[in-house]
DNA sequence: TGATTGCATATTTTT
DNA sequence: TATGCAATCA
């Protein structure tokens, strides 16, 4: 069949080729980081429509709009004008696509609005304030994250509230219930809500029928990061011809908070009994000695796929660990390393330093300054995520959908025009009660009781919403550009004039700002279209559009990021700093195998990123936030990597000393001796050391952190919960396979 | 109604 | 440290 010179697979390796030629049905493909996996899913695509695939039959499918623009961008070349139609979208942009046509049968209308994680937040504290419940003891944040995991998992508010158990959890129930028909009455959907309606649509009998028929074939990158509505949704997607193709890998499944499941891709086997599996294990990015040191730390966690990466690109230059002083002390380590070493580079943007915490950034930024050396910070502040830009979108939204409440409160007080607190109550009661429309209720404003001091500006508002829409939808002539509209929006709302008198230097960035988004939807108007409907297709663009997608590339200056950021990304040379206990694996995810398990897939991915050089550090003190310094431990990562293959680097310099990060006398905890004198071998006991597994009462153990303490309660095994009391820290219960105590 | 001030509080990761 | 919120005043 295949022709004897075939350039879609020639210059594969074996694997690579049987991923990319396997006959359309069930395929899972195990691609270990750097195998090549975007080349492969690319090639795909190119293959199975050179096969005689219909372009719109095709539904390939990733996380971030990073990774599907260059999907299409690699997909073009290969095969011109005959890739077109093809659907290359992310889950969220899929869902959302699908949904403009089919949502009204949901009780929205096609020009519905995607709130952002701000918007979420509001809408979570109005419903908590309805419901009179305490903002201190139901966050807004933590209440949004029970919805949002409701959600993932497909789960209604009725669904929640009945299998609400206490007392806290059945609140949470309510605000859902509340935060959703919120959501309905203001026509806007939050990013869950995107694929819980998707696989409604998809699922349904009739409704769905359509699209299940249309494509044949399904691609579905990160599939280890997939949540369960995510799940279903391809399921669905693939019932009908049940030609999918599944590429992951387990080790780098690091969005577990999001609700993502490993078992997703773990079980694909059970899912589909016929499934060609096939395995990425070459390697082409990094080299021997990183593959090694990223292999044995995540050669720890079980419930993976055993394999092993291989690379003949040989062994290279030992991964360095540096134990610094503390994050100050770190940072300038880091900057000078970068200085030395850009001779051996083509530019700054050849290195990247990795954190866990965004809180990390500002050290290393501080450092990277003061050395002169160029650097970007992804994700610092998305540009839509600026105040005057977040103004000029809620009226955007607000004339593309006039039901959203959340633009509306937003707008109506940018500029301020003399609504206030009081009077957008008085309006929100009335809504609530009589269940008027906002647009219908601001036409006769006037009337409402509370309302009424406001009634002239409400009016003008009103009047102004209504020229701007009849613009944007053309009445009486063109509908207009995107670009028109938000110019239109910037000079009649004030926004413009609010900045250009107030002359700071910071007014001056803004009105800016505002520039740069009428540039954008300039250039992207040509895509979107015109009219309300290029309206709204603008401004999904906009609410999807997420940190990874904006990772500058080749701009010569240092990156710095996330780990969860890094992913899918690569560097010649590459920092992986803060690795100590607590922050990394974080303290918050210290609680369950599982959640150390992702820290330490995280810290696989991060190690991963590198080409040819991979730094490690770790401080030995830390400043928290406002002031003073804890004592911080190496990571328990650094135990996993075999000593003999690190090349330990120690500072001399006594923690506290270094410039700004100076220590508050008298607040420098004595550390541990080991803690003191660093790590160049395994200075505390890992999970699986002799005699700390079995424990009874009367023993005296030391803890790392707490010192010395004595047994009150025995146990054994890694599962095993021990009562420990310290003197230091009182009575505390611990897992004997997470605490590694040592007996003493 | 809107601006200012002072205090409390938080920090994991994000489509 | 930096931000956001609530009380307070103009």
């Amino acid at each position: 069949m295949r022709s004897a010179a075939d350039p879609l697979i020639d210059d594969l390796n074996e694997e690579q080729r049987e991923a990319v030629s396997a006959p359309a049905g069930p395929l899972l493909v195990l691609a270990g980081a750097g195998s090549g996996k975007t080349r492969v899913l690319t090639r795909r695509l190119a293959y199975l429509i050179r096969e005689g695939a219909d372009p719109m039959g095709l539904m390939a499918i990733t996380f971030t709009n990073k990774a599907a623009r260059e999907m299409t961008e690699r997909v073009e070349p290969l095969l011109g004008a005959r890739s077109h139609g093809m659907w290359v979208h992310t889950f969220h942009s899929a869902c959302a696509r699908l949904l403009r046509r089919e949502i009204t049968r949901f009780g929205y209308t096609t020009r519905f609005t995607i709130l952002d994680a701000d918007d979420q937040r509001a809408a979570a504290r109005e419903s908590l304030r309805e419901l009179q419940l305490d903002e201190k003891r139901f966050a807004p944040a933590a209440v949004v994250g029970r919805i949002s995991r409701a959600k993932q998992d497909l789960r209604t508010p009725e669904q929640e509230r009945a299998a609400a158990k206490d007392p806290w959890s059945q609140k949470c129930a309510a605000v859902y219930e509340r935060y959703q028909s919120k959501l309905e009455r203001a026509n806007s959907l939050d990013f869950d809500d995107l694929i819980v309606l998707g696989v409604r649509l998809l699922e349904d009998p009739e409704a769905g029928a359509p699209y299940r028929e249309q494509f044949r074939h399904v691609l579905v990158d990160e599939y280890q990061d997939t949540n369960h509505a995510q799940y279903r949704l391809v399921r669905a997607l693939v019932a009908a011809h049940r030609s999918i193709t599944a590429v992951g890998d387990e080790d780098q499944s690091i969005y577990r908070f999001r609700g993502a499941d490993v078992g997703n891709i773990l079980r694909f086997e059970e899912d589909f009994p016929d499934a060609r599996v096939v395995r990425l294990e070459r390697n082409y990015r990094s080299t021997q000695a990183i593959l090694d040191a990223s292999g044995s730390v995540i050669g720890h966690n079980d419930r993976r796929y055993p394999k092993r990466l291989w690379t003949d690109r040989g062994r290279g230059s030992a991964v360095v660990l540096y134990q610094a002083a503390d994050a100050g002390d770190e940072a300038v380590w880091v900057a000078r390393q970068i200085r030395a070493l850009r001779p051996e580079v083509e530019g700054f943007g050849d290195f990247a330093v990795l954190y866990r915490t965004r809180a990390q950034s500002r050290a290393l930024e501080e450092a990277l300054l003061g050395a002169g050396i160029p650097y970007v910070v992804v994700g610092d502040l998305r540009f839509y995520d600026r105040k005057e830009v977040k103004d000029a979108l809620a009226y955007l939204r607000l004339v593309s959908n006039p039901m959203d409440w959340a633009c509306f409160r937003r707008a109506v007080a940018a500029p301020r025009r003399g609504v206030g607190e009081a009077t957008l109550a008085a309006l929100a009661e009335h809504m609530a009660q009589t269940g008027e429309s906002l647009p219908s209720a601001l036409e006769h404003a006037g009337d409402i009781p509370g309302a009424g001091r406001a009634a002239a500006p409400l009016a003008a508002f009103a009047k102004l919403l209504e020229e701007l829409r009849a613009l944007a939808a053309g009445e009486g002539g063109q509908p207009a550009e995107v670009a028109e509209v938000v110019l239109a929006v910037l000079d009649r709302s004030g926004l413009y004039a609010e900045l250009r008198a107030e002359g700071t230097e910071e007014a001056r960035t803004r009105y800016e700002n505002l520039g740069e988004l009428v540039n954008v939807a300039r250039q992207n108007g040509p895509q979107v279209g015109s009219g309300l409907e290029g309206l709204a297709q603008f401004l999904e663009q906009a609410a999807l559009i997420a940190d990874a997608d904006q990772v500058p590339s080749g701009e010569g200056a240092v990156v710095c990021l996330t780990l969860h950021a890094a992913k899918g990304l690569e560097f010649p040379c590459v920092f992986l700093t803060g690795l100590e206990e607590g922050l990394f694996p974080h303290s918050r995810s210290l609680e369950d195998a599982e959640g150390i398990a992702e820290e330490r897939r995280l810290c696989y991915v991060g190690m991963t990123r590198a080409k040819r050089r991979l730094f490690l550090s770790h401080a030995r003190q830390r400043a928290q936030y406002g002031g003073g310094a804890i004592p911080g431990y190496p990571s328990r990562f650094l135990d996993e990597i075999d000593p003999a293959a690190l090349e330990v680097q120690s500072s001399r310099r006594e923690a506290g000393t270094s410039g700004m990060w100076t220590a508050r006398a008298g607040r420098t905890p004595s550390a541990p001796a080991q803690a003191r004198s660093g790590v160049p071998t395994r200075p505390l006991p890992g999970p699986d050391a002799a005699g700390a597994l079995d424990l009874r009462a009367g023993d005296r153990v030391s803890h790392h952190r707490w010192g010395e303490g004595v047994v009150v309660e025995g146990a054994s095994g890694a599962n095993g919960e021990v009562t420990v009391d310290f003197p230091a820290a009182g009575r505390r219960v611990l897992v004997l396979g997470l605490a590694r105590l040592q007996r003493v």
